[in-house]
DNA sequence: CTAAGTTTCCGAAACCTTATGGAAACCAAG
DNA sequence: CTTGGTTTCCATAAGGTTTCGGAAACTTAG
């Protein structure tokens, strides 16, 4: 079922063959068609690797995602939307998603050197993205193309994609707007460059109105929902207490909704309560959630694009992107008590 | 970067540098160091078109996951956790996940087709199995290694991971012991595999009880939230109104939950509704689920298991796996009123 | 019919690695 | 020094595809 096959079948060569299925210009266009006919009655399908290694540097068309190990990481609604916009952004420009977990620790760069070695990957997507992040710092150094969700330092620049800096303004207003003025807040961890930034801006737009977020009410949390009860069971003993919990993603969100639910605290009346990224599963909950719309998905999209466009070396798109974002309004947010 | 590179510097033959670089017997244990290091000081990577075309059929060390083009597939719960499962497996086995979306129809055979010719992946994973599957007739044929989630025909068999027939049987006895006799389900499309035989089940268990499950309260519907809470609202403006609504699977009793709330009918004072498969969210819904834990993330383990193990050939797991499941007690089942 | 130009084809080389069968080098025993 | 047996090495071929330079066939104009 090799070329050779193909070629003896039709009784002519197999560099012709090769050209006629390859539609090379060099070749009698009734000589193409009866070599497809043959080929495809034949069953015959070239094989890839003979003709990477005779190409050279050719394309994997796939674009590897490496996740840290870790329980939350796929039935987090956040990671499952950005994967749902990366896979259908790759698929339809024809290039498939990759995909493993890392079992070291998350900056463990193993994975990204194999894929690369045996060259089945293009290009790399990176999430998670910590300040000090050693697959960045790898990824530069091979020259490999990658993008990144969340920002890291200024030198040496690479293509990200992050939110606007003002991101918090609106949702800061609006509650601003409700009366509150005790706002209490849980973050991911800190050394995650997404947490840092998003709640430099989040102090900021409370700066604007004379606020300033109480050191003590702000809780560092992990990202599911277990850690954003725990954070939020820990913030209604507080007293005073906060009138207002912002939570920096929507699992935390959803996670503080039923901590005030067991701790007898009503939402929004006794106490409002914020998320972040817009999951579906917002608009389920009870009460339904405020929440930041900048879906995951709109993230894996953007970052597939970058991604191909830097593969490609078309310089199309812009190498690093502000998402701008919603406020969305729902019934977990209300006056002040 | 090539062998032959590592050959010149080395003053001996590629064939001994290859060997040497292989570990094979047929080389001095000294030439093999000093070969490791070298190679090692010049970078050089093994060219893996260059060894899979000469070793032949080789191993892509990945599996093939294509899920059908829909909005709702990774935001789905069930998927993600899925994946989840399906990853972390395959990943502490060296293997990887081959992602990608049809376009066209769910059975398009595209896809499938493609990476196989291109030796991409080993095998292949299919879900939402229907009962009859164009993807499972290809596979077959074409002689390629898959398993699937849900059964199919019995003629020719193949392998598979399914539910064990009587799972409905605990949570119909819970709802009996409730004093529920008028009870409505919401399934998903009849064309699927799994729609059809856990309904199989339901009806089967509850005939256990001498209880005929009305066909006019048997509503089919998608797989996602937002058609559960359509089916819900109708559901709920029956006379007499059912006072129990079994979902075939969690998002869509998630969506029958709000539908109550907006309704303004009690869960489960009023209505008492139950789920399938314990996703994350069922825990922090309000009121929580009473579902049937046969965990995403397990299918998941379980499909790459039985996969890798037909693709090594070796047959220590079971072709055709019946998963049997818990049922999980929480808030949202009641006394019938 | 010939010359020139165009279209279509072919043989050989190249891509990089590994397997094969045999040769060289070495050692110990006679 | 010869013989026989090990150890270590090498030259060659193979695997399937594409590219290169040139050759053959065909077409058009004179």
């Amino acid at each position: 079922m090799t070329l050779h096959d193909v070629a003896r079948e039709l009784g002519i060569s197999v560099t012709q063959t090769s050209r006629a299925l390859n539609d090379k210009w060099d070749v009698a266009q009734k000589t193409k068609a009866r070599a497809r006919a043959v080929a495809a009655e034949l069953g015959y399908v070239p094989n890839l690797e003979a003709r990477r290694l005779r190409i050279g540097g050719s394309r994997a068309n796939a674009i590897g995602l490496v996740l840290p190990q870790s329980e939350l990481y796929f039935s987090n609604a956040f990671f499952a939307e950005l994967l749902s916009g990366l896979v259908a952004t790759a698929t339809a420009r024809q290039y498939e998603i990759r995909l493993a977990v890392s079992i070291g620790s998350a900056n463990d760069v193993k994975h990204y050197r194999q894929a690369l070695a045996a060259r089945q990957v293009d290009g790399f997507v990176l999430v998670r993205t910590e300040i000090e992040d050693g697959r960045v710092d790898f990824l530069t150094e091979a020259d490999i193309p990658f993008v990144t969700f969340g920002r890291g330092r200024a030198d040496p620049p690479f293509p990200f994609v992050d939110d606007v800096d003002y991101v918090m303004r609106p949702l800061v207003e609006h509650l601003v707007g409700l009366g509150h003025r005790r706002i209490a807040c849980i973050i991911e961890p800190r050394r995650f460059s997404m947490s840092h930034y998003r709640f430099r801006s989040l102090r900021d737009a409370a700066a604007e109105h004379e606020i300033a977020i109480d050191q003590r009410l702000v809780v560092e949390a992990d990202f599911g929902q277990d850690s954003g009860y725990e954070a939020a069971q820990f913030l209604l003993s507080q007293r005073p207490r906060p009138t207002a919990i912002v939570a920096l993603n929507d699992l935390l969100a959803l996670g503080a909704l039923a901590a005030a639910r067991d701790a007898g605290v009503r939402v929004p009346e006794d106490v409002s309560v914020t998320g972040f990224d817009d999951i579906t599963a917002t608009r389920y909950s009870t009460p339904s959630l405020t929440t930041v719309r900048r879906s995951p998905r709109t993230v894996g999209e953007t970052m597939c694009l970058q991604l191909l466009d830097l593969v490609n070396g078309t310089s199309e798109v812009d190498r690093q992107v502000f998402l701008d974002a919603d406020l969305v309004i729902r019934e977990s947010t209300g006056p002040a008590p």
